[in-house]
DNA sequence: CATATTGTTCAAATAAAACTGAACAAACTG
DNA sequence: CAGTTTGTTCAGTTTTATTTGAACAATATG
């Protein structure tokens, strides 16, 4: 059951949802994921399974692990909807927060990760050094993110 | 004409490379440019562009595109050796700058994107609004780069 | 109960990205 | 000059990622 005229030509919609799923996809997630993205950014009200699927042409699979992805990332909530049977999504209440939060974490994965290395060439400074030039590039990486994170939640 | 013995196994600095290259594809790099980065790292002599192959086991079409995209990235430099006819190659000065610099213009690119959108939507003020804060994100993302590149610079 | 709807899963298809290696041009060597 | 070395290019191959769509289980409807 579709809530709106599926053949309805919005320009600015239709590309604001592939800038969304560029943008995203340049962040390594799939493309598809990013129209999904664009798309409720775009309507800023909750969205059925099957209403993704329909007006972004996709295979209900692909919305399936599509969603499931951006739920992971705290980008995207599902919803239900008294008297409807369908799943509905909306945007998370701090979506960039949340993906300033896993980044965050990947730069500290990395960051530790790198300094593992680091701990075991106690006998080549030089060396030793170099690594942990890279292993400080991801602390300050971690940092900043942490910061960007706060202000954002503070705006 | 190698100039180091190629059977020697040290386990540490072979990890080590595949580290790099693990990190350096999440950021949406070849795998090989990765490896390529993690053992001009570790070594911090200029290598030549034979000995990269070699060690690495990868063809010189490999190398070839992968030192491109280091240099473009600014993560590497080409050098010349006096009397030697290959190219070689070592870590830039401020390579991490580079890359949080690289990082920023992305951000930016993406802010910019978002923006032109949004500027097309002043007759639906709830929908611009939604789309500015996911500019905000890049502005706020952006200025958190650029902060960091200053830093890192300082050290 | 039979039928329809819903979301997930997964094997297969498709698309995209990375890599190889041979061909090549340029530069060097003797 | 003939032969070698060097780095690039690009067509073809391999690998990896994404998408589809049919099968399925779960649930709802009548």
């Amino acid at each position: 059951m579709q809530t709106e005229d599926l053949t309805t030509t919005d320009k600015t919609k239709a590309e604001f949802i592939e800038l969304v799923g560029r943008i995203v996809q340049a962040e390594g997630l799939p493309r598809n994921a990013g129209r999904l993205m664009g798309l409720l950014i775009y309507e800023g009200v909750p969205i059925s399974f099957g209403d993704l699927a329909t007006q972004l042409q996709v295979s209900r699979g692909s919305v399936s692990s599509g969603s499931r992805l951006l739920e992971e990332f705290g980008l995207i909530r599902r919803v239900s909807k008294p008297g409807e049977r369908q799943d509905y999504f909306q945007l998370e209440d701090d979506p960039y927060v949340n993906l300033l939060n896993r980044a965050r974490v990947r730069a500290q994965r990395a960051k530790e990760a790198v300094q593992k290395t680091a701990a075991q060439l106690d006998d080549q400074p030089d060396l030793k050094h170099r690594i942990s030039d890279f292993a400080d590039f991801y602390r300050q990486v971690e940092s900043c993110i942490g910061q960007a994170r706060q202000e954002l939640k503070d705006i």
